[in-house]
DNA sequence: TTAGTTTTTTCATTGTCTAAAGTAAGTTAG
DNA sequence: CTAACTTACTTTAGACAATGAAAAAACTAA
């Protein structure tokens, strides 16, 4: 049987055409909130009866409230529909290479209250204690929210199927079973992913790809290395196992220098932050500028600040980066033809500064229709994106009747 | 309002309920056809009282018959269903280099009869010939078929939301507003898309796709140039301008020769059927062999009989066009993860002699997970890939309920 | 022939959307 | 201020597609 069958088999049924409608409204209502039944009306094509009974139910179940009135149109004030947030809450955990972001979102994707740890090297005890405090903040709002399940996005290759970490250079870790541990202490229904397709995710929904009613998006983090993140027609997509999105494992130049995944001149050895600082180093050395601290010392936010401050070094050394990143760019137009590129890490702080040069390269090496149909900018949601991410992920069942994600 | 509404905003009524479950029940019987009302039940879910009914509208309207029992399994013979496949019935165009294929298609994507005819240089005068064609072949089959519609595949870069060929370097071709040329003479709802895309659609419904059950899959389609078709959770992926897939203008090779696309070292530069031929010209001329022919005489199907009968030149020309084509594969693969990457075009008759070069090539460039995942193997409809893809853009109203290309 | 099995149909029930009619709550013209 | 009109929403009756239960059809085996 053809795995297409599964979702060609999904047959309807009364319940599931109710669940569509009720679905249907509910993020209509979430989206363009405050907003009348007769707007629903027209938007959805569903009759006034329906809409009737569906906001009833709704409010029955205290997911929505009447919220003020709209003026006239020359005839009795439309009700105002919204929704009350705080009842469908969700945890959302972003492990990141130092910090972990551990928050609770709303039903808008919205950050109600959020805390920082330090993210561990050992995986076992530290997401021992990440469940803890997970724990602590179900207990704190126990009475006021009712949780829909936690998302967790990390760096590095996550098997979301299986809600497995296979392995994240970066962190350390290798084939940690977190949805599993989460599982077995929490009552609630666990996500993961990485944080290149989280992020992704909260720019078609909340960000850049929001705003722009873009249906193609990608997301490309820079920092350590180069992760991207892929959507089509609205929805992420992983690949067959997991695999899609390893643009930055495109190789720019076959005789380059030999990455650690056994290509030769990867994208990521040209545009990852560890490249834009090496590249620093070797001409703050060539010019032989004495500095007191170590190779090692220097993070990507040091050469920004000296980029900023007018440090010739780091300021041509972050337009080099710029220049290798727009080739990888070039490599995702063409071949995804996106409506947008979203460009995330700490490389999007100098977007003005880069912007240019990124432009310039990109333009000729592209298919102009393919050019004129995309809009490259920085993150719209700050250093937050994975995090954003990972509440979409959980509250992804409640976001349309199948899956978002 | 955001795109993605438009697909929320389907909303369910009792009559899209009955349309969905009754393209399934059709869409079952077409694929696993002779299949018994249980078996339909048994797959779906549907309650069988509701298959009595959808069996029967489906028989009142010519669309299947009853053809058969099985054999007892202890109790009374299940009665089979088939298809009438001729009741539904497309044209399909190819529209090649050199040749043009008229077919006609059944419901099973089934080539019934076909007719070539030599593409003409000029569009317009040549369009009007093949449209003629295909009104006598509809009007000498219609009193026993009913036509759904005609699907056309070009080379070259088409809108297909628009029905037009863009540009097509190998046909000579520009600005062709293909789809309302033959609306205006034809009745029947018109598609067009690019070569590559019909081919994916085709492999992954009728080919190798079908064969191992695939979701992704990406053709790629070797001639004049390379192109690309994506299939994207069983889905064409055509991007956001119709721009996606263009692969074969990635660059191997920064410092490579200049690409008619602007870029430098484009993949088709190198894997190209042109690029074949020419790396056999010129090693065949630094041994000094003499031929009476001309450069321009040459084609892939003279190089790929030399190779078979023992040309060296030939051969170690179609052994390097299989490394460099290896060396885009590992773009596709790396950034797409798909199941299935199939190879069309003259190239793909070699196959047990390249195979090897570019399974060696590819392994240590791509990530392992996405290695084991792949399937690389040649096109399994032989030339007729992007024909019966016609045919299936053409059938798509048809093979499910909203739309599969 | 009879009991048991499997497949299919019939028919009453259920539940959701819809259509039509009514109600609520405003505006506007005189 | 009131009658006529508009707009927004609710109620009620009706339509219809899937469902569940029961019956029928068709076969096997003993």
């Amino acid at each position: 049987m053809r795995k297409l069958d599964f979702d060609k088999l999904h047959t309807a049924s009364k319940d599931r055409m109710r669940d569509i409608n009720e679905a249907i409204v509910l993020n209509l209502i979430r989206e363009h909130q405050p907003i009348s039944r007769i707007q629903i009306n027209r938007t959805t094509g569903l009759k006034l009866s329906t809409i009737t009974v569906i906001t009833r139910r709704l409010m029955d179940k205290g997911l929505i409230i009447e919220q003020g009135v709209a003026p006239s149109n020359g005839g009795r004030k439309a009700r105002l529909l919204g929704l009350r947030p705080e009842k469908v809450c969700v945890v959302g955990i972003d492990i990141g290479v130092t910090r972990t972001t551990l928050a609770l979102g709303d039903f808008n994707g919205e950050i109600v209250h959020q805390q920082v740890l330090a993210t561990g090297r050992r995986p076992l005890p530290f997401i021992d204690k990440l469940i803890q405090s997970v724990e602590r903040l179900i207990v704190s709002q126990k009475d006021q929210v009712e949780f829909e399940g936690v998302g967790i996005s990390a760096t590095g290759i996550v098997d979301s199927a299986n809600g497995r970490i296979v392995f994240s250079p970066n962190l350390g870790w290798q084939d940690v079973d977190i949805r599993a541990m989460f599982e077995k202490r929490l009552q609630l229904p666990i996500t993961v992913d990485n944080d290149a397709r989280a992020s992704a995710l909260a720019e078609i929904w909340h960000g850049r790809g929001r705003q722009a009613g873009s249906m193609h998006l990608v997301f490309v983090t820079v920092n350590e290395g180069v992760g991207t993140g892929i959507v089509v027609n609205g929805q992420l997509f992983r690949g067959s196992s997991e695999g899609a999105g390893e643009f930055g494992h495109l190789s720019l130049n076959h005789n380059g220098p030999i990455c650690n995944c056994g290509n030769r001149g990867c994208w990521e050895l040209y545009a990852s932050d560890r490249a834009t600082i090496n590249r620093f180093l070797r001409s703050q050395r060539k010019a032989g500028v004495p500095d007191g601290k170590s190779d090692a010392d220097y993070t990507m936010r040091d050469v920004i600040k000296l980029a900023r401050s007018g440090n010739k070094a780091a300021h041509s050394s972050l337009l080099a980066t710029a220049k290798y990143l727009a080739l990888g760019i070039a490599n995702i137009i063409n071949s995804l033809n996106p409506e947008m590129v979203v460009v995330g890490g700490e490389l999007a702080s100098v977007w003005p500064m880069i912007e240019p040069v990124i432009i310039d390269t990109l333009k000729p090496k592209v298919f102009s229709r393919n050019f004129s149909a995309v809009c490259i900018a920085p993150s719209a949601l700050e250093f937050n994106a994975s995090l954003v991410g990972a509440f979409l992920h959980a509250l992804s069942p409640r976001l349309s009747v199948g899956k978002v994600a």
